[in-house]
DNA sequence: ATTTTTAACAGACATATGTATGGTAGATTA
DNA sequence: TAATCTACCATACATATGTCTGTTAAAAAT
C-alpha cells in the first residue's frame, strides 16, 4: 500500500468500523487490518485511535472488539427494539422477553426501554397513524397531556392521545368515527408513550 | 455453586447473551461465566452450546465474542441510510455523498441503493405523509402506478403518487387542496420509490 | 532547506479468549 | 440397583487479539 492522502483513509476506517457495530459484529484491530487491506496490524490500530483521538470512537482498554461508537453530543443511540406481537394485559415484560422480532430505532439515549408495537384499527388516522403502521413507544407509566399513548383498555393495547384533568383521563381517537375513552386515573394503564411512527409501503 | 433446576440457568444465560447482544456488546465465554457466577469457564461454554444446539443462539467458531442471536432469517439488513437535506436537480450524487446525516433502516438485501428525505409541504397529508416525516426512498428511475415516488418537479423535490397512462405520467397529491401534475413521460425526472416513511414525536 | 507530522510497515510480546480433557455429584431413567 | 443424563468444576492448551518497539518514506509545516 502507498500513501494515501491524509484523512482519506481514516474516513473509510471509521465507516468501516460504523458498519460493523450497527450490525452488532464489532471488529477486531485485526479485522479492520484486512478490510482495508494493511499489511500491518499496527496501521489499522493507528487510525482507530486516532479516531479515539478525534472523538468519534471510544475503546474499552485490552478488551476484544473493544472498540464503540462515541454517541454524538445529539444523545442518539441506535438500539434494537423488540417488536411485540400482542400484548396481553399486564404481561409486558413477558412479551418484551420473548418478542416477534427486532427492528433498530435511533433513539434518545436517556429512554431505558423502547418496544415496538404494530397498530390496529383506524382510531388514529387523522394523526397520520394508520392501521399496520409500526409505532416506537417509550415504557413509561405516564404521560402528559397531548401525547401519544398506548395505553391498556379492556386487555387490549390501544393507541390514542392521552389527556387529564384532574383525576380524570381522556383517551381521544384521531377520527371521528370513534369515541373518547374517559376513564378514573388510578384505572388506567399507560404502557408508554408513541415516540416514533414507521410505515413501510408495498 | 450447588447444582440448579434443568434448564433454569440455561435461560439465564440466554437472556444474559441476548441483552448483551441487543446493546451491541457481544459477550465472552469468561463474561457469560462471571456474570452467572460460575467456577469454570466451561460450564458457561456448556450452556451457550446448548443453546446453539437448540436453534436459540449461533456461533463464529473460534472467533472472539462470535455467538450471535439466531435471528429467523427475516432476509432483512441493517444498513446506514444518507439523510439528504435538499435535493436541487441531479446533483443527487453529490447530495448522497455528503449528508446531513445517517438513520438506520432494515431494508431488504436487495435494494441498491437508499436515501433519506425530508417531507415538505402537506400535499400528501391523505397518505399519512406529513409535513417533517421522514421517507426512505428507493433510488429508481421509474416507477408503477399506484407507487409514492419522489420526483423533480421545478428543480424541487415533490412526494406524490406516481400513475402512468400511455405517454403520461400524472403526479398526484394526496390532499384535495393541492391539484394533480400532469407532464410529458419524457420530462419527468423520478429519484425514486418511497419505501417507509418515519415520524418522530416531540 | 529543515523539521515535524502522518501513513504505512515489520516483528514481537502478553493477555484474552475459544476449546479440549477429565472428573464429581445430584437427578432421572431403565 | 445400575445406567444414563445433566449441572458443574479444575486445569491445560492453542490461537485470537490488543499492544509495544522500531523503521521508512511521503506530505505538510516551519
Amino acid at each position: 500500500m502507498g500513501r494515501t492522502p491524509v484523512g482519506q483513509t481514516r474516513e473509510r476506517v471509521f465507516k468501516f468500523v460504523r458498519r460493523r457495530l450497527l450490525s452488532g459484529q464489532p471488529p477486531t484491530v485485526r479485522e479492520v487490518q484486512k478490510a482495508l487491506g494493511f499489511r500491518a496490524v499496527q496501521t489499522a490500530r493507528q487510525h482507530l485511535e486516532q479516531l479515539v483521538g478525534d472523538g468519534r470512537l471510544t475503546a474499552d482498554r485490552n478488551k476484544s472488539r473493544g472498540y464503540r461508537l462515541a454517541e454524538p453530543a445529539s444523545g442518539l443511540k441506535t438500539m434494537l427494539v423488540p417488536v411485540l406481537g400482542r400484548v396481553p394485559a399486564g404481561i409486558l415484560e413477558e412479551a418484551i422477553e420473548d418478542p416477534d422480532g427486532y427492528v433498530t430505532a435511533d433513539a434518545p439515549e436517556i429512554s431505558g426501554e423502547v418496544f415496538a408495537l404494530r397498530v390496529q384499527g383506524e382510531s388514529m388516522i387523522g394523526a397520520g397513524i394508520f392501521p399496520g403502521d409500526l409505532v416506537l413507544v417509550h415504557r413509561q407509566p405516564t404521560a402528559r397531556s397531548g401525547d401519544i399513548v398506548v395505553a391498556l383498555v379492556e386487555n387490549e393495547a390501544t393507541v390514542k392521545t392521552f389527556k387529564q384533568c384532574d383525576h380524570r383521563v381522556e383517551l381521544h381517537p384521531a377520527n371521528p368515527l370513534f369515541a373518547p375513552i374517559i376513564l378514573d386515573a388510578d384505572v388506567v394503564v399507560i404502557l408508554g408513550k408513541v415516540i416514533e411512527v414507521r410505515r413501510t409501503l408495498s
